[in-house]
DNA sequence: TGGAACGCTCGTTCTTAGCA
DNA sequence: TGCTAAGAACGAGCGTTCCA
């Protein structure tokens, strides 16, 4: 039988409160913080006149926003990890340091998303400019820049990629199909009941999607070319007919259809002075474009004539290791550290890897890569395998998810 | 198990309103 | 009148869920 237990006592609250709260927007945003300094530095270090020529009001029309106001609110919602120009929107209505950055004005969604894709070129600019603010604060050291790329998912999926060859047989596949639903269409014409009717309407639904389908296929690979790999032995790499600039490439997490976003970081504060996006899932290409544009941006800057020269280190991670790049770096006299994907088994750091992380051990030909750990991918043991040569990691067990009909149909699924 | 439907996010386009 | 902002609608794309 339970104990009576007389009730605890809590604080009083009351909802019908009429209290004023008064805010200071400035005192929103203090020296030290981020808002402050991208406050600061849009104010008053920044040129903004290059946005200034899409404008064409001068005379006439209505009032646009200032570009100062969204690039306050696009940068600081970035460093929140905010990209939706529907939730900057609504960062500006109900977020306190947004309010205090943007004024307590809220531009439209399409304002901010028209504002983000018509000034591409402007905002690449304005990088250059931030990069010269730093390079006068001295906040650049030169020493050492560290190279290194992630892999992010771009709006496409991976079962609308393959080379020409596969397109073509999938385009096959779906006339095939397409043929077969339609024979079992004419075949049960004369449909009489209420039940044939409805399925015979399903399967016209079934014809039009999957001819949508083909004429999508069937569209990219008239208008396109097959996308060629680099290198020596250069073969055909797979094309996406949503997104043909990104690529298929494998992550840690499996296969992704993204891009290879590169980074090159100053030491010293680590201050990136260099971003861009490959469609390529290997690394290797990246090194030299990435270096030649930091060369010349640095050059065209006025902060180095040769930046190279100065004895600066660059350092990347195996990923970038490969005989050209080598060569490449000696050729340019470039002081870079890259280590080969063997250094694991060479050094004596690594040997007791395996009992000390107890997780993840390479095996010796350093180019396979197995997760032993029991408690990955719902018990059943995933065995993730890479291999340089691009052979696709094997999915997880357990019920089968993904794309829909006819994703699944490309797929082969 | 395959296919359709649905929900969700996001950007673009078109139309209307507002402004000088 | 001519421009920009705002609002609504639309379409693309993806992933999940439901059902035959």
């Amino acid at each position: 039988m339970a104990k009576f237990k007389p009730k605890p006592r809590f604080k009083p609250y009351n909802h019908d409160q009429n209290a004023m709260v008064v805010i200071n927007y400035q005192d929103q945003l203090q020296p030290g913080t981020f808002e402050h300094a991208v406050h600061y530095l849009i104010e008053h270090k920044l040129d903004l006149s290059v946005f200034y020529p899409k404008y064409r009001n001068e005379d006439t029309g209505r009032l646009a926003y200032d570009p100062a106001i969204l690039l306050k609110i696009i940068l600081f919602a970035y460093s929140r990890g905010i990209t939706s120009s529907r939730e900057m929107q609504w960062c500006c209505e109900t977020n306190i340091q947004f309010k205090a950055l943007s004024c307590e004005t809220v531009p439209h969604f399409t304002t901010l998303a028209k504002f983000v894709s018509g000034h591409a070129e402007a905002i690449e600019e304005l990088f250059e400019q931030v990069l010269l603010v730093c390079h006068e604060q001295g906040l650049l050291g030169n020493e050492l820049f560290a190279i290194d790329g992630c892999k992010m998912s771009s709006n496409a999926s991976k079962e609308w990629s393959g080379t020409f060859k596969e397109l073509e047989e999938k385009r096959t596949k779906l006339r095939r199909l397409i043929r077969h639903h339609l024979k079992a269409h004419y075949e049960r014409d004369e449909a009489e009941t209420e039940v044939e009717l409805d399925r015979d309407i399903r399967r016209a639904k079934t014809i039009l999607s999957l001819d949508e389908a083909l004429q999508k296929v069937d569209r990219f690979l008239k208008t396109n070319r097959p996308r060629m790999g680099r290198g020596k032995r250069s073969k055909e790499v797979k094309s996406n007919i949503t997104d043909n600039e990104s690529a298929k490439m494998t992550t840690s997490k499996g296969t992704i259809q993204g891009y290879n976003g590169v980074a090159t970081v100053d030491k010293k504060y680590q201050v990136i002075i260099d971003a861009q996006a490959f469609g390529e899932g290997q690394e290797h290409h990246t090194l030299q474009p990435v270096l030649e544009t930091v060369e010349a941006r640095y050059k065209k800057l006025g902060i180095a004539k040769n930046i190279y020269q100065q004895n600066t280190v660059i350092t990347a991670d195996t990923g970038f290791a490969n005989e050209a790049n080598m060569q490449y770096l000696h050729e340019r006299q470039i002081n870079g550290y890259i280590p080969d994907n063997k250094f694991r088994s060479r050094d004596p750091k690594f040997q007791n890897q395996k009992a000390k992380y107890g997780k993840r051990h390479q095996n010796q030909t350093n180019t396979r890569w197995e997760d032993m750990s029991p408690d990955v991918g719902g018990g059943t043991g995933v065995r993730q395998h890479w291999h340089e040569q691009g052979v696709e990691p094997l999915q997880p067990a357990g019920p089968k998810k993904g794309p829909g009909s006819v994703a699944a149909l490309l797929s082969g699924a």
